[in-house]
DNA sequence: CTAAAAACATGATATTTATCAGTTAACACT
DNA sequence: AGTGTTAACTGATAAATATCATGTTTTTAG
């Protein structure tokens, strides 16, 4: 295992920072690394977790089986966030999968340490809480989003979104790269759907394309056309 | 202000009950009881919370009003549950509307108290967290179920949900009548859209309604098509 | 008790979105 | 480099859902 959690800087962006210098130190000791290449799973709806997953590197897409055979996809996860979080601390089987976006690198932190350290350091679980609160809030967002706007709203937006958190590569297309099918999960419509859209704002000049690489190219409009114009 | 938080059974069903005598001591001095009408905000999207409500009587919708005009109700709160924590522990302003379905009467607590004993009582804030592990759950099912499944699934599965956590009266219909607009809004649905389907239930067998009140007449053909039979 | 308002209901139609079928382009591999 | 495989794309069509118009019933307020 290479380095110790008291001097990883991804710790800074997530609950773990709430942790006293003993706590880490326990955690460090436990903690495992691992990789996950891209497609692969971290874990599968329905299991039963025996830690949190901490990303160091990589993006993870959390995402739910429909009774129709599609993936709804809930949240993208990157470096510094949690996963597992809310079934360790439910002790319930997770309600979603954790599937490997692309290569990535992640850190298992058997849930002992973090039962403990829950049970004893009111500021981590006060840290946690307020992460969960947030989460809950975007969850809110989410499902308001879904219903009131339309796929070519949602769409615009998921765009926006990648851009703002996953940012743009070299040549200025959006740094993450997702299969049309994933779009489509993201947004929660048809594969097919999601292509046409994607052609039509090509044609109108709102985004560009290079393989399955997309860039914005008219970043005011897309707004726009998510709030409504 | 009547009974005192020590004596409140409502108490248990929420994280209050991991309070300590003198904590409770402390909610139940500060606490104010207030009575909202049918229709009446208990408070509204964007509101700064300067405390939490503990629903003692009534139910109260929990939703957000979209760019197009319509409100998305995310969840419906009855007896027992604390509304306003979410704002209170991320120290941001509401993201949601709370207006009562019918006439509540509902516990004001300064959140002074609260951010105290969070500070203080692991035990409650790991309650607190339990309670919010277990709505995100619940938000993230309604993310898939919202893009997943056709209005006429939703609408079975929301008399299935109203039934469950509701139950029914002494006539057999659902015990909480809500308006058709806002079974639209809980559906995320054109109220003439769920009028329709109400209209159709009805023509199956699957519902009967008197006035605005539905009962439940074939709970097993609205599970089935629920699944997508 | 009655007028006005609000909620409920239904038909006709338009729009959005999914599905099915098939083609083309990208990629992976021995 | 050739071939098999998967993902991206496009068109035609069907299905689901929203919208508009309008009438009816129920509730509310004076």
């Amino acid at each position: 295992m290479e380095s110790r959690c008291e001097n990883c800087i991804i710790r800074q962006f997530n609950s773990l920072r709430a942790m006293s210098k003993e706590e880490l130190k326990q955690v460090s000791d436990s903690k495992t690394t691992r990789t996950v290449k891209k497609g692969e799973p971290i874990f599968e709806e329905g299991d039963k977790l025996n830690g949190v997953y901490c990303v160091r590197n990589g993006v993870s897409k959390l995402s739910k089986l429909s009774a129709n055979g599609k993936d709804q996809i809930v949240k993208l996860a990157s470096k510094g966030e949690v996963l597992g979080q809310r079934s360790v601390i439910s002790q319930e089987s997770t309600n979603l999968s954790a599937i490997a976006v692309n290569d990535m690198e992640v850190c298992f932190i058997p849930k002992e340490s973090i039962n403990n350290t829950l049970q004893k350091n009111p500021n981590f679980t006060l840290e946690v809480l307020r992460h969960m609160a947030h989460d809950l809030k975007e969850a809110d967002d989410v499902i308001v989003n879904i219903s009131q706007k339309t796929v070519k709203q949602r769409m615009a937006e998921a765009f926006l979104y990648l851009q703002n958190n996953f940012g743009e590569d070299a040549e200025g297309y959006l740094a993450l790269t997702l299969s049309r099918e994933d779009i489509s999960n993201v947004v929660g419509t048809a594969t097919e759907s999601a292509i046409r859209i994607i052609s039509e704002f090509k044609k109108k000049g709102l985004i560009r394309t290079s393989g399955k690489r997309i860039g914005i190219k008219d970043e005011r409009k897309l707004l726009e056309m998510v709030e409504g114009f």
